[in-house]
DNA sequence: GTGGTTTAGTAATGGCCATTATGAAAAAGG
DNA sequence: CCTTTTTCATAATGGCCATTACTAAACCAC
């Protein structure tokens, strides 16, 4: 019983993920979001309830629609099919759109107010759990010998998310995916190599 | 004549900066900035003009006084030990003081309200002037031999960039020293090498 | 000492911010 | 049709923002 809700919750959150991506959390004012949606302020505080709400579901979703890349990385047979996956993605998606270039997780919040810690916290616990999903790949690809015995799992993960995060920074001030695509394939040139993955394919 | 000044602006400023480092510039107030400064704030203003033209003098400041490793490494003898020079300076740098971790050169604007897009693009053009700096000096390894013939200056410039961009950003998610100097030696390993280089040292 | 000039500190000013009260409109149940 | 419930839209609210009048104090020249 009662009124239908006449906007798409979903195009909303959409909307404001654009924003949020090109603006930052504390950049993004409720005159931008609401302008974007093609909604009004209290259509979005009734859907999403306030803004660091409707931020934190707008992550999510970055993570469901836009990064994943990552879990079909995670699968790839090679921990450097992994790294360049990761990386070459990194690069495609963080110059597909001119409106919102860079990375959400990253443009978020890097520094902020303290009002605005919560946020970046939860950015930076995103991105933690990435790279530890990296890692525990990376450490299984030692084991099976497809990385060397001297490689460092936690090195190669954190040097992986480090590229992609200074990507996202040339991203956002508009270096082209091209330019990106170099700067991933001189990361990748430095891959260590192990015994068995000089010539190996995707055997199992 | 009239009244002397009774603060130390070269103190006000270094304040403002530590304020802009940890805050950037939108998330630093200048509630924030007088209190750091001690300073009341038409003072801040008499002495700097406004916001904008404080963070800019800070900016300055901060590549004076800070990012002094750029210039150094590039008159280091191998491209090698520019690139490990930055890496490494710029790892201690991020974490030297737990105050204000990571980069005033990302910290500042990485995304952020439209008021904020002079100081984003300064920003940008502070970068690039750097990574010019880098690229002719790779050029001139190149030329010398010291990096070979299929390097690609422009690229290496920008990947050494993009790791620095990117430990700031790890370094103001709380990465420890140790963690950025396993990317900078991730970074640094396999570094192309040209045919004087393998066993060159400081010769002239 | 006095006049002119610059700084210091208090307290405003107008604007934008996130958030919400208020009441009209629309849909469903009886 | 009428009541109930939910959404919609306008417009308000209080707070913080950058910026600045304004007044008192300190200093120099004379």
């Amino acid at each position: 019983m009662g009124r239908h809700r006449e906007f798409d919750v979903e195009k909303a959150l959409d909307a404001a993920l654009c924003v949020f991506w090109r603006k930052g959390y504390e950049g993004a004012s409720y005159a931008d979001l609401t302008e974007a949606a093609g909604v009004e302020r209290p259509a979005l505080y009734s859907a999403f309830g306030n803004k660091e709400a409707l931020f934190r579901r707008a992550l999510a979703r970055y993570y469901e629609r836009y990064m994943d890349f990552i879990p079909e990385a995670l699968q790839l047979p090679t921990a450097r099919e992994v790294a360049a996956h990761i990386l070459y993605s990194a690069a495609a998606l963080h110059t597909r759109y001119p409106g919102h270039t860079g990375c959400l997780g990253i443009n978020g919040v890097l520094a902020g107010s303290d009002e605005a810690e919560p946020v970046r916290q939860a950015l930076i616990d995103a991105r933690a759990a990435g790279e530890t999903q990296l890692r525990e790949r990376f450490e299984r690809a030692k084991a099976e010998g497809d990385l060397p015995g001297t490689a460092k799992p936690d090195a190669l993960a954190a040097f992986v998310m480090a590229v992609s995060h200074g990507m996202a920074v040339q991203a956002k001030a508009g270096f082209s995916r091209d330019r990106l695509e170099a700067v991933a394939e001189q990361a990748l040139s430095t891959w260590p190599t192990g015994s068995r993955s000089t010539f190996s394919g995707t055997s199992s």
